[in-house]
DNA sequence: CATTGGATGTAGCGACTGCTACGTTTTCGG
DNA sequence: CCGAAAACGTAGCAGTCGCTACATCCAATG
């Protein structure tokens, strides 16, 4: 059994639940049956570490997207099942991670830009090949690939800080609605 | 001269360049030119002294918004001025710390999350009441408006940690030219 | 001039940080 | 069965944290 690759799923835990921000070790240590002198020896310091740990749930995410093949049928029910996903309550530990990552990267940018990147291009990747599966015309993909994934990232930030799920899941399926909207419109006079 | 307004107002301006999480009291202090002491002194403890910070940076991004009243035509409209006032490099600093409030309310939602709603609000007032200005029908103002918000947040959280401004810009041209094609569908499905 | 009260500097407390030196235990191949 | 190597605990280093006790300075007031 690899010590090391059990340590970092135990902290994987710790830091879903405890956040990525104030992290210390003693207690991380504590939390797993250690001590911060093992997690040292294991990894050598706190930056590979929590390095470790980033990548693992990358690895995760990208996982439980391949995984689902949901039915899609227009690009609104592309967002549609992205909220679906990214706002389940067993995911929220995850997306809490991500929008950490995301703000540290933003105020020290080291080596958290490239592990927030990883978290975006699974979701873009999803996100591109659903768009180009519907037919989207591919100078208007990549745009609305970003768009798409910068406003499910909106939405996640709002529900997640006020805690008023059922606003936010409505300003999602206005946002859904509207890329129907615009789909059909453009089917239409181009028919 | 009221010296608690003063290093509010330098402490701001700090914290608009270092951040506000791993936000130590005496390097504020050597910056401000005085000691930790004595903004233990002045603001009681750390805590307070952030709050009155985070309160001068909320009156700042509403005095903003209120003086400027743009051409604003269509819903599209609002999304463009919106964005570019919050792409702004100069509102970028409030921005960052906008964020920082958002990230810090998700994990310890101690006094954080009233402080973010104080930041959202002066927008939702902005935006709401130019959709009424548009004639969006009532019901749909205010999912409207939360997506808005949402999707300009989201965004921005691209923008400021890839730091690839075309591609956020693209992406938000997309999404009011959304907007305006959803408004102007609409608007001739019910001549 | 004496006193008072605010403003400020110094030194330090106790708790915590990442990290290490060192000694002990456990494991395992020859 | 023995010796080397890996795994682990204890104690502690040097540093930072928010915060405070204490002494000092300075201006205004009586």
């Amino acid at each position: 059994m690899d010590r090391r690759a059990a340590l970092t799923e135990g902290a994987l835990a710790y830091v879903l639940e405890h956040g990525l921000i104030g992290l210390s070790l003693r207690p991380l240590a504590a939390a797993l049956g250690t001590s911060d002198r093992m997690l040292i020896y294991h990894f050598a310091n706190k930056e590979t570490l929590i390095a470790e740990v980033v990548a693992l749930a990358n690895r995760r995410l990208a996982e439980s997207i391949d995984e689902a093949d949901p039915p899609v049928r227009t690009v609104g029910d592309l967002v549609r099942y992205a909220w679906r996903v990214v706002n389940d309550p067993v995911a929220h530990g995850a997306m809490r991670l991500y929008l950490q990552m995301c703000v540290l990267s933003v105020h020290e940018s080291d080596g958290w830009r490239s592990a927030h990147e990883q978290s975006r291009e699974p979701w873009l990747i999803m996100l591109r090949t659903g768009l180009a599966e519907l037919a989207i015309p591919q100078p208007r993909v990549e745009p609305l690939a970003d768009l798409i994934l910068d406003t499910v990232d909106g939405l996640l930030l709002d529900s997640l800080v006020t805690s008023r799920p059922a606003r936010v899941d409505a300003a999602a399926a206005a946002f859904a609605d509207l890329l129907d909207h615009d789909s059909a419109d453009r089917a239409a006079t181009h028919l």
